[in-house]
DNA sequence: TCTATAGTAGAAATCGGTTACATATCATTT
DNA sequence: AAATGATATGTAACCGATTTCTACTATAGA
């Protein structure tokens, strides 16, 4: 290996000297600092990162932990990410929860072990069960560096966060919906252990409650956020006596799952049957179907994620932050 | 911060004693291990990676880079990579290059100066320009570690690779359009300066020959893979004089494209035009669209780049591998 | 002429681990 | 009783950088 030990005896100067070339710090007179670039050159010298950081007992890296890989939602995230990474020059270590509590757990433990500078993380769950939530906090917290929580919020912690506001969401959905003269409203919800589920659910029930109209066991459906079980769900929805005339969904993978089921009972919508989904399924805008659909910002929520990490890292004691992405309603036709 | 040095202070013991502990090495003796643990457990150390990675002049450490952080095909890559990285316990640095150049030989800097072990790479263009690809042979060679290259061959390299045959892809495709009585058929082709566009390409050619079908430059749309360019050349396309009777195009954005223009054009596929696609469009098979298509096993191809890299660690001298992956046609209706 | 200071450079400690080598004890074998 | 090998532990060098001192020279200002 070529190091800087080796540069500084070709150059016939310390180590010292070489590091001040390297870092563009301290004195160094013009000839012995172009006598050393050009052996760094020569030999295609390349410092080592591993070294820097031991000796500066700090690394330039950045951990990120999603729940799961080819998410959409999660790519786009990552793509934002990656762009303030890159502004910065920081690198980034990447981990795969997997929706997994014990790939979570040692992920965090690696992480710590490679002294990330901060970290950005989507928890596998909400941790509603008490002990897991401790023992995850206390896993966080240990690591001892700035966090930053996004999408799924967790309680009493003291990590910023970046989350997005469901509630109002599916609020402005429902009440779309209802503006277009729809009382019967189902709603196919996500996994109401979860607290990003329960807010949307909320929204769901709020805007009906608020415009006056019952809030119907018989047109809540509830699910878990995966596509099979909404595409049940929704075949029950369609096949139900007195049906909605209006669904609203959850997420991207509940959206699929109605979606599927309209088509395969034949019906149109908005002819048969109007639709607000929740995220965006880009294909179908291209394709000419008609979806509207509660969207947000995903590029941003990593952008501004990777932000509040920066700047937490720079400003240890500045209080708390949250910052909460507000919903985009676009709607296309499906609601009418 | 809490070393060795401390846990070994409290236990009474020398370093070399906890490091043996720490790697399950030589002999300790059962009372000093379960003190030392006891202090390890007590103090919530984790060992120093970095400090570890200079001492062993070698990290754990993978590397991935790949061009676009947000296409479907990358991101399933990247899960199966994550996948073996998982069980082998190591740790990955991510980059997106975003298809440039420049962010693409920063990226391999970083990636040298981290040690990484081994790199996983989809290079952003082809590198058809002589000079630039000199350049960025030499970059990646100078990192002077086991290299995987996905989805973009490079000529004259050493480097394993795992590819995918889009030649008979596109070729088995147009095959199965002549064989549903079709003899003008159109294709959408990437941008033919890219190796992988023009092996597509050169399917669509040679299926027609061997079916004794004349190859006409009017059914040639020569495209860039880009979304919106596929659907200016479909929309030209479609609106042709002795227009074709189906189409195949190269990609899933080209898919897109076209798959546009025809919705725009008011067209029924496969009632006014027939279709086989390249790559996947999950929306679509949840929404009952009939989608024909050429696919691969991407997650599976992650996973094989990582094996061929691991087995390249472990066998430095072994001779080049190239793994390329089948076409797998999807054939759903679109294609009559 | 003297002193302050800017410019240049090196010696040596340090970061937190690993590792080659040395040493000591003890049980077993011959 | 001596030799051997297994078990247990320590010493000190080392990895490749950074950083704190220290020291020397040349020049400018008093």
């Amino acid at each position: 290996m070529f190091t800087i030990k080796d540069i500084a005896q070709q150059a016939g100067v310390s180590k010292t000297t070489v590091s001040r070339v390297l870092n563009n710090s301290g004195y160094v007179g013009k000839d012995t600092r172009e006598r050393i670039e050009a052996i760094i050159q020569n030999n295609n010298f390349s410092p080592s990162a591993t070294a820097r950081s031991l000796s500066k007992r700090e690394t330039n890296t950045i951990g990120v932990m999603v729940p799961s890989a080819d998410n959409r939602f999660f790519s786009a995230v990552l793509k934002g990410i990656t762009k303030i990474v890159d502004k910065y020059n920081l690198t980034l270590i990447y981990c795969n929860t997997d929706e997994s509590v014990a790939k979570e757990q040692k992920a965090l433990l690696m992480l710590r072990e490679q002294w990330v500078r901060g970290l950005i993380l989507t928890p596998t769950v909400d941790y509603s069960e008490k002990a897991a939530a401790r023992h995850f906090k206390k896993l966080v917290n240990d690591l001892n560096i700035p966090v930053v929580i996004m999408d799924r919020p967790i309680e009493y912690v003291d990590w910023d966060g970046v989350f997005f506001d469901g509630y109002k969401g599916s609020y402005q959905a429902v009440e779309a919906l209802i503006k277009e003269g729809h009382r019967k409203i189902a709603n196919i919800t996500g996994d109401l252990n979860i607290r990003i589920a329960r807010e949307r659910f909320e929204g769901y029930k709020q805007a009906l409650i608020d415009h006056g109209i019952e809030v119907e066991d018989k047109y809540i459906y509830k699910g878990n956020f995966t596509m099979e079980k909404a595409y049940q769900l929704s075949m029950q929805c369609l096949s139900m006596e007195d049906p909605p005339t209006a669904v609203h969904t959850s997420n991207n993978d509940t959206s699929l799952g109605f979606l599927k089921a309209v088509t395969e009972k034949g019906l149109k919508i908005p002819q048969d049957i109007a639709f607000i989904g929740f995220d965006a399924l880009d294909t179908l805008d291209a394709i000419g179907v008609r979806y509207s659909f509660v969207d947000r910002d995903t590029e941003k929520m990593g952008i501004t994620a990777m932000e509040l990490l920066l700047e937490r890292i720079a400003h240890a004691d500045q209080p708390k932050r949250e910052v909460i992405f507000p919903p985009i309603l676009v709607l296309t036709g499906s609601e009418k």
